[in-house]
DNA sequence: GTCTATAAATCGATAGAC
DNA sequence: GTCTATCGATTTATAGAC
């Protein structure tokens, strides 16, 4: 049996290697984790890291390219392009939660990034475009008398956003999802803790 | 009049450095940031600074400890320990905008922390202490009947302390704070988006 | 309390053999 | 596609003069 142990040297592909890389990202943060951290985390030498990717800044790129793809595909769907404001800002907010889940590792990584570099700045700004998106719904829905009054519509995109992004905070990798998004839907809309 | 100016070399003590220092942990990220970088936003020396501080890490600690004494200042207080848990919890959450605003760039360093280094995990199994304190609250509230039934206190205290933590992502340092921790507890207890 | 100079280690990235 | 070896720059931190 023991004569039969090969050492396998994993047969790594750019995809393989990207998912190896944000985790080691999120654990350590992105400028705390050089490209020797990446890897001996592989299982590859640094040289050999080179030959997939272009650098250490073309990983985050392509990582924050799948978060901002997920998120954007929610505004294209059906269900938020149709119906009352109100009703396309709570399917927004559970299809937010959905991809905030289905792609943790990546959506994770791009909710920390600060703006240091050219690739998080321009991260950064399709950010703020997708939640410009989710305030003018806010907007059109306080405007449509779907809200109670005493809401600050620029107030409660803010908060609306920083409770759904939060939930990366402890949400399980590829966990399930089965009511989660409708849960943090309610908590929003109907508050966190309503009185009875 | 050229001849008079002087080029005044501020006199630094321990505070207005680690005040310089945390602006540009924020700016840059803790890790991404240099004793470099710090000299020269102080307008120092390398050498010079590590005459105040043992070093970055000396500098990280004095921060979060900031920030961490702050949080738990407001569960000590008076209005934090008596009346129903609804009405402490309401307190509380008040509070922590309060300090959030008041403390800004050392909370937000604090909210950024991952675990990397010895102090940051000190740092973060505080954190986790303060906010079991207040999940047990939301615990304590919902079986008082606090709370309209159907809302899972687990769930309800991450998504609570993540709207309130989230506040950090736009606040203005020193801003005002006449009516914002009201207004953040309102959207919390009764919904950020409520129907009319 | 500030400075210049530098040590010792590590960083991102490349050259070139197999 | 992987490796060893190394470059040049930068990092944290210290020594020692003023």
């Amino acid at each position: 049996m023991t004569t039969g142990a090969r050492v396998r040297r994993p047969s790594h592909g750019p995809g393989s290697l990207l998912e190896v890389a944000v985790g080691e990202f999120i654990t350590r943060g992105y400028d705390a984790t050089s490209m020797e951290d990446l890897s001996r985390a592989a299982g590859i030498t640094k040289s050999s890291f080179y030959h997939h990717f272009a650098g250490k800044e073309a990983l985050l790129r392509a990582a924050l390219e799948r978060a901002l793809d997920g998120l954007f595909s929610i505004l294209d769907s059906e269900a938020a392009r149709t119906g009352s404001p109100l009703h396309r800002l709570r399917h927004i907010v559970a299809g937010q939660v959905e991809v905030l889940v289905a792609e943790l590792p990546y959506v994770t990584l791009l909710l920390r990034v600060r703006g240091n570099t050219e690739t998080e700045r321009w991260a950064l700004e399709r950010r703020r475009e997708f939640d410009a998106r989710v305030a003018a719904l806010v907007r059109d829905a306080v405007e449509a008398g779907e809200i109670r009054t005493g809401v600050e519509p620029a107030l409660a995109a803010r908060l609306l956003s920083g409770l759904v992004n939060s939930v990366v905070e402890w949400a399980r990798p590829g966990g399930s999802t089965t009511n989660l998004p409708a849960a943090v839907a309610n908590a929003a809309f109907e508050g966190i803790l309503p009185a009875p």
